[in-house]
Order: C-alpha cells, then structure tokens, then sequence
DNA sequence: CGTTTAATTGAAAGCAGTCAAACTATGTGG
DNA sequence: CCACATAGTTTGACTGCTTTCAATTAAACG
C-alpha cells in the first residue's frame, strides 16, 4: 500500500508536498499528478510572522507552503487573538479563498517559509475539470472542517491539560503523516503564547500546564523540541483519538509507540 | 440582483431549500438546477432527538433537511457534549460524508423533521461532472469551515454573554437569509442545556446570561422565542460581525433593524 | 392531573486569569 | 568577549468568572 513514484518529487518540487498531501486520501492517475506538479505558480521566500493572508483580502493566488509553518487565526473586538489552525509543509493555505471572494481569517507565518503561489483560476479548473483532484482537494477541505471541529471540542470542553495535551497529540501525527518528526517527538515551532491561543488559554497557564504533563513523565522538553515519553498516557491525557484526522493507519507509524 | 425562478420550488419541493441555498452563493444555470431537482431522493419524516448520523458510520446516502432543525454534535471521553453546528431547513446535513467514508461525529435531530436521503454517488457525480453544482457544494463546504473558526473564536476567547449574544445573531442572520424568521426575532429550536453545549458553558450560566441580556433590554424571550429589542446592542455584545457567514447583503434584511 | 422535562435561583468551590516580577536564552554592537 | 537589549519562559500571589451542587418553580405531556 506504498503511496510511491513521486516521492522524489516531494522533496525537491514546490508542490510536491501538496502533490503528496493530496494522494493521502484518494489516489491520483499519472496524468493528474503531472497536471498538479506542472500548476504553475510562483516560488516566494519569506520571513516569519509575515502575513500571507489578511482578513479582508480578495486574493487572486492560494498559497501552498512548500516549507515553513503557519498559522489561522482571527482577533476579536477586544483585541484577543484565537488560533484556527496550524499549517505544516505542504498546506494549501487557502483553498478557502480559492471558491470564495473575501477572505474570513489571516494567515501568519510561524517561521521562515518558502510558498508557491498558484493562480486561483488554474487551481479552480484542475479542481473542476478533473474529478480525481476535485475530489482529492474536496476531502482536503473536508478534513481541514473535521480537524475545526475537534478544535471546538477542544476549547469548548477539554480542560486546560486536555487541551494541550491534545494539541500535542494531533501535531505528533499530523507531522507524522508526512513524515516531518524525529524519534518520539518534533519540534513545536510555536511559542507558550501561541499555544495558548490555539487552545484558548493565557500563556501563564499553558507554562503550568506543560511543567505539569513533564512532571508526570509524559513529555519532556529541551527548548521547542517536545518528546514523547509515554505516547499512550499523553494520548489519554488529551482525550485524543486520531480519527477525525481521517489519516489512514499505514500513513503513520505514530500508532506503534 | 433578484435570484428569482425557483421560489416556488423552494416551497414544494423537498430539494427546493437545497438549490435556493446552492444558488445563495453562485447562479446556477438552469440545466444544472433541473437536474438538482431531479437527483434520486428518498423522504422520511423523523422524530425529534432521531440521529441522522452517528460518529463511526459509514453512509451512503447525504441527508438533506426539508424541514426541521438538527445538530452536530461529538461527546468527549469524559461524557460531555460538544454543539459544533446547527443544521436549519434546507443545509446538506453530511457533505461531509459525501467524500470522507467514516463519519466524525453524530448529527441528531432537534426537532420533527423531513428528512431527503440522496445517494452519495448521485450528488458526487453532480458535483464531479458539473463546474456550477461543484463551486456551488464546494462554496458551502466552505462557509460551513468559516463557521467554525467563528465558533473556535467564541468558545475560545469571549466571555459567556459574548457567546450567548453572538450565536443569538448567528442564528438571526442565518435563518433571515433562509426567509425563516418572524419579525425581529425568531423560534430558537434548543433548550439552555443544547445552548450551553454549543457555546462550551453550562446550562446555569446560560441561564443567567440570557437573564442578563434581557434585563439590559437588549432581547425578550417568551418560551424558546426570542425578540431582540436591541438588535445593534446584541451585536455588539456578541462581537458580531456578518462577513464570516458570506452571506451578500442583498440575501438578507437584518442590517436593516 | 400527575409526571417528566426544562428553567430558575442561591450558595460555595475551583480552575484559570490577571498582575507583577524574576529568570533564561538569544542576539547585537562596541 | 562582554554589556546590553529583546523575546520568551517561569513563578507567586491574588482575583474572578464559571462551575458545581442542590433545591425550587414552571411548562409540557400523556
């Protein structure tokens, strides 16, 4: 059940990783992968906490992110900011603003970023033109609304510690899936604050928390790195089932730990 | 700027609310919306609290609401409830389960209810095989998303009488541009306890909150029926602004009180 | 009408927030 | 190479919004 042929392209192809993303969930005929691979776009290179996406905006490209982090996020009346979604190598940014004029969240890059811009139209006329890729990219979507919908869960009815130790838990497979952790653990390119605005908690609390998931012997931590050191009870910790990642087993090896 | 034609559909036909929903956010040629109308369709009539979908099912029809409410909703491993949406007549109740095959969470029935099964691989291939019906499905996948960073906003970083207040608006503007509300106000189909469920609070709060709101004159309730007396003060004490639901202003009368 | 479900109210407890300060790491320029 | 600046982490004390628990009232239902 390998997914190979094009994982050469992955590494060295700006659009590989979202070539990659896309056969996650349904497998695409040679001619489709070529017509994703030669969408033609354009190869920026920028520095972290640069805006790709601002509220507001009428976009006229969808950004995938061929390297680098990024994040969602909207800021309310009062001026907090929420956390929508973090965008790991290989996200298509806005598939979002593909299908609709006006953009309803930023953007932000977490770190530095390499992001090819795709012209909305050629994307819009693979996606409508190509059943393969329309459906690829439908479940993209699809998958990226199940993910929003745990983060409600999360926020709406988790504790503090549940809510990060889910958080965890999903960066650790969603990372896993494509391949960008190391040995039982990644690094976590965001800062105390930021988590705290991805699970809707004060960065004071979210220091707290994470000394106490170490103090417990589930984590630890040297800088940004965070390691798993009991996969299993930092799972039950977070109430966290990787389901509504809709990430086939044998896409991941996380399941083993 | 009229998108007239079909309303007499809307009123009879069990898919009429469907199409008139598609066509809020682009027109539909008129070959397209005939065969949107003539997709194979079952009709049931449900009782209230009846699931359409639970999590973990594989189904294979998409459920659409000819009339009566419903929910999504996921429960935690320590047994509480999480709202993530509520579904008014005419939504698609699983687009989402039109491409992804294991559902993520349960949709139930808040009230009686007519019920029109459409074979997943019907509506699949209407949207495979015809670009409007595609952008239309998609555009609505898309706002449904955008709804629920909105809710990742609310229950992550306001305070229980902004939430209250900013779904109490939702609810207004949604079901005005659906045609489904009575003057200045509308029936809310929940209970306090399914309230507090989709705000991430409990069903005591809520109550006081709701007290709240209408001892600041800002809304009267009789029953589950509510009347904003204050319809700029209740948006603003629910940081509520329309553009996330990309509802065009032509679509709806509510900027008008 | 009795029974069940939902709404309401009060008192007490607790989780997380706020405020403030100290500490650490990283980076810069002299 | 060190002093200084900046950004992020850590810690403590106190506050407060919401929850919890419990009891009462009101509405819906057979």
């Amino acid at each position: 059940m390998k997914r190979g042929g094009n994982n050469v392209a992955s590494q060295d192809h700006p659009l590989g990783y979202l070539l990659r993303q896309l056969e996650l969930y349904c497998d695409l005929p040679p001619e489709d992968r070529q017509l994703v691979l030669e969408l033609p776009h354009r190869l920026r290179r920028l520095d972290a906490a640069s805006y790709l996406v601002r509220e507001g905006d009428k976009p006229t490209n969808c950004m995938v992110l061929a390297s680098g982090y990024a994040f969602r996020q909207k800021v309310t009346g009062k001026g907090s900011r929420q956390i929508l979604a973090v965008c790991i190598p290989g996200d298509a940014v806005d598939l979002q603003n593909m299908f609709l004029d006006v953009s309803d969240h930023s953007v932000q890059l977490l770190t530095q970023a390499r992001v090819a811009d795709v012209p909305r139209e050629a994307l819009q006329k693979l996606v409508l033109s190509r059943p393969a890729i329309g459906t690829a990219i439908i479940q993209l979507t699809l998958v990226e609304a199940s993910i929003l919908r745990e983060w409600v869960v999360n926020v709406g009815r988790r504790d503090a510690r549940e809510r990060i130790a889910h958080i965890l838990c999903e960066f650790a497979v969603r990372l896993e899936s494509r391949g960008l952790t190391g040995d039982q653990g990644f690094e976590l390119p965001m800062t105390q604050e930021q988590l705290a605005d991805a699970t809707g908690l004060t960065s004071v609390h979210v220091n707290r928390v994470l000394k106490g998931l170490e103090a417990d012997g589930l984590i630890s931590r040297k800088r940004r790195h965070i390691h798993y050191d009991n996969w299993r009870a930092l799972q039950d910790a977070g109430d966290f089932s990787r389901r509504y990642l809709h990430i086939s087993d044998h896409d991941t090896l996380a399941q083993s730990y």
